[in-house]
Order: structure tokens, then sequence, then C-alpha cells
DNA sequence: AATTTTGTGGAGTATTTTCTTCACTAGCCC
DNA sequence: GGGCTAGTGAAGAAAATACTCCACAAAATT
């Protein structure tokens, strides 16, 4: 068995983590939030915070090889003592572990200065109209993404077609586009998600989704795809990366957060969906009991 | 009587200072002296440390308007809560013109706090480890997703299947997936994303491919899927959010990153496929030209 | 489906911490 | 010096914290 001497709370919970169970893990979790202070509490308030029983705290610090949990805390308090007393120790990375140059350190910049600006211009009232859009029941929703944003068309899909009725996806293959717009009527939503080498067939869908008096939402970067021209609502997400590709992450948020407030909206119904594929899930045993 | 409301135990302490007597002041230098941690032992450990007795350290909490000792370092800890949690400075709001309360707020609260501790998490060296794995061109690479992470598998494997020969998508239904591990061989890795409601036919597949010596890279949640136990290198990301769903941004994070860590590495060749793409491209019209 | 293994928290016990009492001491005033 | 007051810590009581055991539950295995 190796020695833990020398390591600090928060190694031996990551080296440790793999061989931690289910709770113990949600206790590290906790831990590990707003660390080191969250474990200098008592046994007890720590194990509230975490939501675990104080066994499971106080088997955690003997996992970690401590004698028990006062000895676990009488390190993290030397911890604090040494970087407290070196106020140059500042969270200058983001990966501590990895050189300021190293791809993590970059991206994580990248995105950071990605989510200020695209946050600092979105307009609330269009995210706000959009929700409301997605919430009505009336309207349809038709979902179609490009070369590189397909995946985040499907993310969107998979989610919305949980959470209310009347959701399509539009297949990849341009040719078979218009089939989709045969089933489009007046007021339906067309969420498309277009960024840059912007695609041809795009506008073109927009052009007829239009004609059919169809609302469009369009997802797209910085610059705004030809199509946003056709847009009732449009969504600039910055994507630039230290990178040759350009990075959707700032797209995935919207998307999520979109998810979400269509959801509270919609909790309603969702909640009876939610339940009724749970037990479909129970069914098919498809997932574990697990968490 | 003034109230002591709002103050913090330091300005408590000078604000009652003359009126201490010689050990509550010896104590209280005691307690300023590498403040706060060192009033966050036992009250037998503060008190031996300043070289009081107990109940004088019993006595001064109460002098400074606490209920007693605990509730004087209740305080302590949270005030070095505010302090510490604040390495990058606290956006007020990221979306300036919707309230604190708006999704786009909360939704992103949540995500700098996963970015942040996820990357703490994160080990580098395996994360060059899985970069130098996808580099290697005698290695095939196959890519695998669940329910919800489908869509960030083929996110990945759009991009790889740019960046390099040998990436094979493996189709969600599950009953197919014995076929693609025929075509799997001794070195070829298997990345899957697997995040909770993980998926038994996960951990099968995963079995699978380790009994013909695959490398297994796996994408999951803080908690770890159970699939993690048959990895090789699993990242952890936290995937907390306000909402019924999961946030998978930090996923995707990884993801860019390690595709931008992977063009890196294997430039050479792969310049040469996005050139002869560009001129696929131009041969189908695909794209505008643009940008 | 049955059995074994593993994990979890309730409940009770042991331990430590915190507080209170009280006797003693030091300083001060008369 | 004697009497008074205020301050201090030893010792024990009260309260909490930390730990252990055990029954139950969930997961894995057969």
């Amino acid at each position: 068995m190796e020695t833990a001497q020398g390591l600090t709370v928060a190694e031996r919970i990551r080296g440790k983590f793999e061989r931690l169970t289910r709770a113990e893990r949600q206790l590290a979790n906790a831990m590990l939030a707003n660390y080191p202070v969250s474990g200098l509490g008592s046994i007890t308030a720590v194990a509230a915070a975490s939501g675990v029983s104080t066994p499971t705290v106080a088997r955690m610090a003997k996992k970690l090889d401590f004698g028990g949990f006062p000895e676990l805390q009488a390190q993290l308090r030397s911890e604090l003592k040494a970087t407290i007393s070196n106020p140059i120790a500042k969270h200058d990375r983001w990966a501590e572990n990895a050189p300021d140059t190293h791809i993590l350190n970059r991206f994580a910049d990248a995105v950071m200065e990605n989510m200020r600006q695209t946050l600092a211009q979105i307009n609330p009232d269009a995210f706000n109209a959009v929700a409301a859009l997605l919430s009505d029941h009336d309207r349809s929703v038709h979902v179609v993404g490009g070369r590189i944003t397909r995946s985040l068309a499907d993310y969107f899909f998979t989610h919305m077609q949980v959470i209310r009725n009347g959701v399509t996806q539009i297949a990849s293959n341009s040719n078979t586009w218009p089939h989709y717009v045969l089933n489009m009527k007046a007021g339906d939503v067309l969420v498309a998600f277009d960024i840059r080498r912007y695609e041809h067939d795009i506008v073109r869908l927009a052009e007829m989704a239009r004609s059919k008096d169809v609302t469009l939402v369009l997802f797209t970067d910085q610059w705004g795809s030809p199509t946003a021209k056709h847009a009732t609502h449009s969504f600039h997400s910055r994507i630039e990366a230290p990178s040759a590709w350009d990075s959707s992450v700032m797209i995935l948020f919207i998307v999520e957060a979109l998810i979400a407030a269509v959801q509270t909206a919609t909790w309603e119904e969702t909640r009876d969906r939610m339940n009724a594929l749970e037990a479909l899930f129970d069914r098919t045993k498809l997932f574990r009991k697990f968490i």
C-alpha cells in the first residue's frame, strides 16, 4: 500500500477517487467544492452539507489513510495555513498541474472570454421569447443542423423530445429537406444551427420555411450566418478557440440554458412525461439503478 | 450596547481590544496572528497555542457577542469561505441586461464552477497520454456514446474523422455492438461517453473491448460511470446545472481541447487531409465562399 | 430467481470538546 | 497589613462530536 504521507487531502481524494463508493464520491465532491473550507466544520456539519451520513465521513477519512476525521481536519488546517501565508499562490491557472501554455489552460482562457462576450451581448428578451415559443404546444418544433452543428442539433432534439410533444429532427441529408417542409405549418418553429463554413442549403431551408410562416430561431457564430436575415431570433455565440477548429461550447451553453428555461415553463407536462419515461426505462432495464 | 452583527471577528477583536484583560489580549493577539487559521482548532488547541486557559477563550467569545466559541468559529469559517472562493473575480452578472436570477446568469455561475472544478482535478499527464494515443495512426479509434452523450460522441467523431484515418463511429443501437467489436484489434482505442443514468450496455461493450486488449478512454461525470473501472484513462467532468438536466458543457470542452491537441500532434497529415477536404467541398459547392 | 457481496445510514456508545463553577492569586485602596 | 475587587485556570458537568455496530438495501454474482 502506498503511503499517503505528505499529500494534501485534495490529492488523496483525487488519487483514491476511483476506489470511492457512491456516497463517498458525493462527499468528496462536496469537500472539493469550496476546498478546503467545506471540510472544516464538525463531522456532523460536513456530513449534512454533503447529504451523506456521519459514518460515511468517518469511513472516508480512514480510507484516505487518516486516523479519523479530526486528523483529516488538522491536515486541512495546516494546508490552509500554508496557502494563506502565501498569497501569491492564487489560482493563475485552471489546470494546476499543467503549465500555462498547456492547451487545457489556453482553451480555458478562450472559453472564458467567449462566455463573457457571448453573454454580454445576448438579449434576454429574445431568450425569453424563444423559450416561450418553444413552450407553446400549439407550435411544432423542427430542428436542423449542419455538418459540424448536427451534433448540437441532435443534443437539443434529444432533450426537447423528452420535454414536449411535437418535436422533429430533420435528417442531415439535405435532399430530403423539402419533405420535412411539407409537414411544417404556420406558427411552427424551425430551430437551425449554422456556424462558419455556412451552408447554402440551410438558407434555402430557411426560405422555404419562412414562406410557410414558420418562425426561425437560429444558433450561429459571432459573425452570423447568412440565414440570420430570415431569422426571427438569432443567438450569436463566440466560437474562438486556440485550435484549427471553432469552439461550440457557448452554443451548447445557450442550448442547455434554453432547455432549462423551457423545462421550467412546461414543468407540469414535462414532469408527467419524465415519469412515464422512467417507467419505460424500468421496463427495459436500460439503465442502472444508481444515483 | 452596539450590535456586532456583520462585523468580522478581527473587527470585533480590535473594537473591543481596550476592554480586554491581560490573558484575553494575549489570546486576541495569537488569533490575529495567522488570522483566521489560528482560530480554527478546538478550543483546547486555541487556548494552548495562545498560552491561556480554555475558560479564557470561551469568555472572550462571549465578550465579542458570540453565543460561544463554536459560534465564533463558524463566523471565521464563513469569512474564510468568502475570501478563498474568489480566485477568479466573480462576475456580478454575466448577461448584464438580465437579472441575477435569470437562468442565463445562474447557468453561467454553474458552468464557471464546473469549469474550475473539472480543470482542477484533471490530470494533464492523462490528457497528454490520451492525445498521444489518438495521434497514433497504428491504432484505430472507435467512438461510442449513450442516450444523451451520443451527440457528444458524434461531435468528437465528426472532427476526428477529418483529422485522421481509421476512426469508426459505433451506432447507437447496442444490439449491433458486437459486430463492431469484431473489427477491433489489440492496441485500438475505444472512446466511450457515459454520464449518469449510466448505461448497462456500455459496461458490456467495455468488457468486450478490454478482452481484445483495446485501450479504453472514458468521458464521464464527477461520480464516475461503472465503466470507469475498465478504463485506462477517464475524464471526470462536473455536470452540475440549475436544471432538471445535467450540463455537458465541460465534456464538450475537454473533447474540443483534445481535438486541438491531436490536431497539433498530427498536423503534417491533417493539413493534407484538410486541403483535400476543401477541394471536395469546392466540387460539391456545399459551402459558401465566405470568410 | 437465489445468494453473496458491498455499501449505507440509524442508533447507541465512547470520546472529545465546551462551558460553568469555584477556589486561588494578584493588584489595589484604605 | 487587611479587606476588597477583578482576573485566572483547575476541575468537573454538560453538550457536542466522532466513532462503532448492526440491520437493511442495493448491486453483483451465481
